[in-house]
RNA sequence: GGCCCUAUCGUCUAGCGGUUAGGACGCCAGGUUUUCAUCCUGGAAAUCGGAGUUCGAUUCUCCGUAGGGUCACCA
């Protein structure tokens, strides 16, 4: 029975590739190992395991570490960390190919290890015969009767010497096995030199000293084989915790980068808070027990246990997410959001030259000011109902452009955004260029979402967010109360 | 094809032999809000199929079915 030991301090890691971006898939994983470490008080490792030269993708490590820093995950020990405080030197496997090559030595005088003689054609031409045969492809049927001495220049397999049925537990899914013919004479050391993931993330988690693994159900099929190394290193595995898959909202298949899966950082320019989105992973394939929905970190590194992951998977609740992110809106103080909204916005405000971070900034007060000095409509409100009135000023009805058969009632929506929007303008802007600017937004969108602030604010999903929308709405939950008041002025 | 995993409302899920099968998102209806966000109330909506174990199965076992994963010098 292999994957049990005695409790210790947790020590977790996220291991990715720096084959590109990001997706919430991985996102999660790296998020439940934070928060079980979290937890216990334990050690979070961030590892680059860049072993595949062939997909290496320059700036992939930068951006990991960016996104997980969005999220509000940090590590205790990643491929930042200085070598002098590094207890392992390095966390990034292209910089601990020596480690591997030890291991490897010492598998190959145990006589566990050896070099393959043949050609990848030849390789090929196997598995061709296993497939036409309907049975699995088994590389140990065909592992040479002596072997060479290794030069480095071949690959280095395993040489498993009992083949035999494997069982171990999983922290989520219990008692697992799998027969003799998934076990097989793996590599562990490429041509190149790198060593395979398979050999290279057993010798980091031992030496690392990480006590729970948690991954995709992906590596399930690959367990066994993985239990044979541990096995012929004479290492004791760490616990195995499967984190059930995230699948396309089609059902057919899992997530994955090429599906369509998209770069996890995009949701922050979408508008999404990262408390709304780790809250919303968080609870995709995880649940607390209670009816607890809404989560800040702490609360999850609180709750956060492993007999609450599931074990079946899951496909993402749009729908679900965005209210999430209303309710952590709603959460934040006008600090933050403002600090939340100027975190987003200069990527868009440069696509308008005109509109540069710094005239974004000038305008604020300027809006506030006008705002909070509308003094004349105030009378109209009852008192102490309203904190804020609205001037609805410089209303030019040419600017409307009404339609013929358009009841005011129709329009009102048009009018209050530009009212709005207007009332924002600092006087030197051309009317002109305010109106091809905004009518043909104001027609596309809905009245709804035109005093939805924090919606019209943060989203942009389809359409890019104007400046011109953030500056007018940017007072968040009191614009409704000022835009409500202001249309019935209008109406009257 | 072999091996493995999974299966409760449309979606995320609770349940760990006996429940009117609970909650959330979304949806529908009504009420607040000087229509539309928020908020409140109510409603429709699920145990994949078949055997077996048991006094009793959503729950345990087996067989189907469906979906997913895996069988790389990728991770």
């Amino acid at each position: 029975m292999f994957g049990r030991k005695s409790p210790e301090k947790v020590v977790t890691r996220f291991a990715p590739s720096p084959t590109g971006f990001m997706h919430v898939g991985g996102v999660r994983t790296a998020l439940f190992a934070y928060l079980f470490a979290r937890k216990h008080k334990g050690t979070f490792i961030l590892r680059i395991e860049d072993t595949d030269r062939e997909r290496l993708v320059p700036g992939a490590t930068e951006h990991i570490m960016k996104t997980l820093h969005w999220a509000g995950i940090s590590w205790d020990i990643g491929p930042d960390t200085p070598a002098a405080e590094n207890p392992f030197g390095s966390v990034i496997q292209s910089e601990r190919l020596s480690i591997y090559h030890e291991y490897a030595q010492k598998l190959i005088e145990k006589g566990l290890a050896y070099p393959d003689p043949y050609t990848q054609a030849e390789l090929e031409a196997f598995r061709e015969d296993a497939k036409r045969e309907h049975r699995p492809f088994l590389y140990r049927d065909h592992r040479p009767k002596t072997f060479e001495t290794w030069d480095g220049t071949k690959p280095l397999r395993l040489k498993v010497e009992n083949p035999r049925r494997m069982e171990w537990y999983d922290e989520v899914r219990g008692e697992l096995e799998a027969g003799p013919e998934v076990v097989d004479d793996i590599i562990l050391i490429k041509a190149d030199g790198f060593p395979t993931y398979n050999f290279a993330h057993i010798v980091d988690d031992h030496q690392m000293g990480v006590t729970h693994i948690m991954r995709a159900d992906e590596f399930i099929a690959s367990t066994p084989k993985f239990l044979t190394i541990y096995e012929a290193l004479d290492i004791v595995p760490p616990k195995f915790v499967t984190l059930p898959p995230i699948l396309r909202a089609d059902r057919k298949k899992k997530m994955g980068k090429r599906d369509g899966a998209q770069d996890a950082l995009d949701y922050r320019s979408e508008g999404y808070l990262a408390a709304a989105v780790v809250n919303f992973l968080a609870l995709t394939g995880w649940n607390p027990g209670t009816d607890q929905e809404i989560f800040t970190m702490d609360e999850l590194i609180e709750t956060f246990a492993l007999d609450g992951i599931q074990s079946g998977g899951a496909m993402l609740n749009e729908e679900k997410l965005e209210w999430m992110n209303r309710e952590h809106m709603l959460k934040l103080s006008p600090q933050e959001y403002r600090a939340f909204v100027h975190a987003f916005i200069p990527e868009r405000l440069l696509k308008l030259p005109q509109w540069s971070e710094e005239r974004f900034d000038a305008l604020l007060p300027s809006v506030r000011e006008r705002i909070s000095t509308a003094g004349e409509f105030r009378d109209h409100a009852e008192e102490g109902e309203y904190d804020y009135c609205f001037a609805p000023i410089i209303l030019d009805p040419t600017l409307l452009k009404w339609k013929k058969d358009e009841s005011a009632i129709d329009a009102l929506p048009r009018l209050r955004y530009c009212a709005e929007i207007l009332a924002a303008l600092p006087e030197n802007v051309d009317r002109e260029t305010v109106e091809a600017t905004i009518m043909p937004y104001a027609e596309e969108v809905g009245r709804g979402e035109v005093l939805w602030p924090l919606r019209v604010a943060l989203s942009g999903r389809e359409r890019s967010v104007d400046p011109f929308t953030l500056i007018a709405l940017l007072g968040t939950a009191e614009a409704y109360k000022r835009v409500l008041y202001a249309s019935d002025m209008l109406r009257k």
